[in-house]
DNA sequence: TCAATTATGTACTGAACAGTAAAGTAACAA
DNA sequence: TTGTTACTTTACTGTTCAGTACATAATTGA
């Protein structure tokens, strides 16, 4: 027997919840500050959310796969997969350039190595970075066995490393947002995989 | 007319504050977690460093000086300044392997854009990135002159690029310390002004 | 020895916080 | 229409927090 309905959407209620997070971060963003972007109260969040910290990952998850699913998009949007490397730097850095907000998870690296509880979290955060790095790595392997790329690269190290550099492109784009300095980050990454 | 002299040695009781905000970041370092660290009661702190926002600008600029003199050392360390720029990226990337803890400035981001009274930290912030940019830029600038580097870099652009992928490799340092990844960040990043 | 000054220790304050209890209310099924 | 379920509202709880008042201790200068 199905009692009264939810009054709000819960994805959007979700994506209210992921901008609080990310301008503020978890430890600044108050119950208050969600209930009121989420436009719900207190006991309806823990009712659909569970609590600040489950609501936190679940943010931290729903963000991710957009972002994965971004990446993987950018990535295979070209013929040729090197010129998609290309693209999707110079995607992500304009993304970056526009929000001026960073990426949510390299926002949230502090919360690592915290012996405060933040275990899961922590475990979370270092599961969607390696997600970052094995879509990389898959991405330079089918380049590799298509003959976009030497058969002398080493597709982990390339995917570890434009993995780094995705992650300093959202602490440029965060701290010192400055257009410059993350599309020359784009130009100057690309140039060990361009002739 | 002195009073009372201090008990304690203010440079070891600020080491031990860097190491609490390295730790726990800047909202997660209660004043008990920093009194505790540093061996002195609240007041003493308070009498000290004026407040817990002033103690960890005080961090801050004490950390960054260290952070860019360490730098600045390893890029001079060889008479190639090229060899130079390998040198210190790989050292950065072991000294991330070591601590764990990535880098205090990056590690501080999610402070920025926080409309909650962080001005003053968030303009500190942005020029601590533009100081390690600068010296990377007087680098490369020297490396040019000096027949080091072809006339067709764009020395800013290797400035702000290496830059960046310091900020990544704190990031990785922090989130997913991986030495593999870390060293592969450092070599791959290298090749583009490696013949 | 005493006054002036500065540090220290204890204990407190008011505010902000995450989470919840309790009562009211709206929507569903029978 | 009735019983039931689940959402909403309000107000509260206990805790943690940054910062401070006050008394005391240690130094210097006169």
């Amino acid at each position: 027997m199905a009692g009264r309905p939810r009054e709000f959407d819960i994805d959007t209620a979700l994506d209210r919840a992921i901008e609080v997070f990310f301008k503020k971060g978890y430890e600044k963003a108050s119950l208050d500050d969600l209930t009121s972007a989420m436009n719900i109260k207190r006991p309806s969040l823990y009712k659909a959310f569970g609590n600040k910290e489950t609501l936190f990952r679940t943010a931290l998850e729903t963000y991710h796969d957009r972002d994965l699913n971004q990446l993987r998009t950018l990535l295979s949007s070209e013929a040729n997969p090197i010129k998609g490397v290309e693209v999707a730097l110079l995607a992500i850095a304009n993304n970056h350039i526009e929000t001026k907000l960073g990426c949510l998870i390299a926002n949230s690296g502090n919360m690592v190595h915290n012996d405060e509880g933040y275990d899961e979290i922590q475990e979370m955060l270092q599961k969607l970075i390696q997600n970052n790095e094995d879509t990389l790595y898959t991405h330079f392997e089918s380049a590799k066995e298509h003959g976009y790329l030497s058969q002398d690269e080493d597709e982990r190290a390339l995917a570890q490393y434009f993995n780094g550099v995705l992650q300093g492109m959202a602490v440029i784009g965060r701290i010192n947002n400055s257009s410059e300095a993350l599309l020359n980050i784009a130009h100057q990454a690309i140039r060990i995989i361009s002739d």
